[in-house]
DNA sequence: ATGCAAATGCAAACTATTCGCATGTGATTA
DNA sequence: TAATCACATGCGAATAGTTTGCATTTGCAT
C-alpha cells in the first residue's frame, strides 16, 4: 500500500479503512456522523465494520486529524476534518443545514472574563441557530 | 395534596413526584442529569422510577419550566430551572465545575451575521471552557 | 519472506433514553 | 364525601449510539 504521509506523521498505520474514512471526511463540507460515514463507505462498494469506524474516528480525534463535536443539541457525535482554523456554525432549525461562519466574535471578551472569574480560558464553543434563507421563505 | 400554583398555571397535575423533582432542580445551582435527580430523590428516602423522571423532565421542558441542555460535550442531557434569563457557562475541564457568566457578549454580532448569511437568527449557545482557579493551582 | 504488534470484524455489552401496558392517583363532579 | 375517569406512574422491555472482548487478519520493520 502506498505510504500515507499524513498517517506516518502522526505515527499510525496505513490501512485501507483509515484511508477511505479519511477521504470521506475530507470530502464532506459538513460535520458527519459515524453512521453517515458507514453508508458512504458502502456506496463505494467497500465493506467495513461500524465499530472499526468508531475506532478510527477515536484515533483520528486523539491525533488531532479530526474534530469530534456534538452539533445541534444532538445525541449523535459528528466529525469533521481539523483544518486548524477556529470556526463556528450557524444551524438551520428547520432543514438542519450547517453554515460555517468565518471569524470569531471574541477577542477581548475572554480576557475580561478571566479577570472576573479567575478561570484560565482554554477554548469555547459557539453555536448559533435560526432559519436559513430558503426555510424562511418556504415557511410563509 | 396542597395545590401547586406553578403547575396549575401551566395546566399540569400536581403529583408527589413532580413536586419533588421540581424541588431538586430548584435547589441545584448547576445543571443536573436525570440520574443525579434520581439519586437525590432516593437520598430523601423516597422511591421513584427513572422513566418517570424522564417523563417529568420532558414535560417540564415543553412547559418551559426547565431548560434541557447538553453541556460539556457530554452524552447525557442536563436540566436546570428556567429563570428566563439568558445565561452562558464557563466549565472547568478538570473538575467539571460549571460557573454562570452574567451578560452576553453578543449584541451587534448577530445582526451583522444575519446580513452576511441571510439567516434569521433565533438563538445561540455559547460555552467557554478552561481551568478554574482551584484546579489551576493544584495542577502545578 | 518472516514475525509480531497492531488493526479489523463480529457479536455481545453498555449507557442513556424511550415506550407499552397494567395499575394507581389527582382533579372534577355529583 | 364518594364516584368517575383521564392521566401519571412503575416496571420491564425496547431502542439508539457507542464501546469492548476476542479470534483473525494485516501492515510494516527486520
Ligand atoms: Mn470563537
Ligand atoms: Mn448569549
Ligand atoms: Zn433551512
Ligand atoms: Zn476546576
Amino acid at each position: 500500500m502506498k505510504q500515507n504521509k499524513l498517517f506516518f506523521n502522526v505515527g499510525i498505520k496505513n490501512t485501507k479503512q483509515r484511508n477511505l474514512v479519511y477521504d470521506i471526511l475530507h470530502q464532506s463540507s459538513q460535520p458527519i456522523t459515524a453512521e453517515e460515514i458507514f453508508l458512504k463507505y458502502q456506496e463505494l462498494d467497500e465493506a467495513i465494520s461500524l465499530s472499526t469506524i468508531y475506532r478510527i474516528l477515536d484515533l483520528f480525534s486523539t491525533k488531532g486529524l479530526i474534530i469530534k463535536t456534538y452539533i445541534n443539541e444532538n445525541t449523535k457525535a459528528c466529525f469533521i476534518i481539523n483544518h486548524h482554523d477556529h470556526k463556528h456554525y450557524l444551524i438551520c432549525k428547520n432543514c438542519k443545514k450547517v453554515v460555517e461562519i468565518d471569524g470569531c466574535p471574541f477577542t477581548t471578551y475572554e480576557k475580561e472574563l478571566e479577570e472576573k472569574t479567575s478561570f484560565t480560558i482554554q477554548g469555547h464553543k459557539l453555536e448559533l441557530f435560526g432559519l436559513c434563507g430558503g426555510c424562511k421563505d418556504s415557511l410563509l
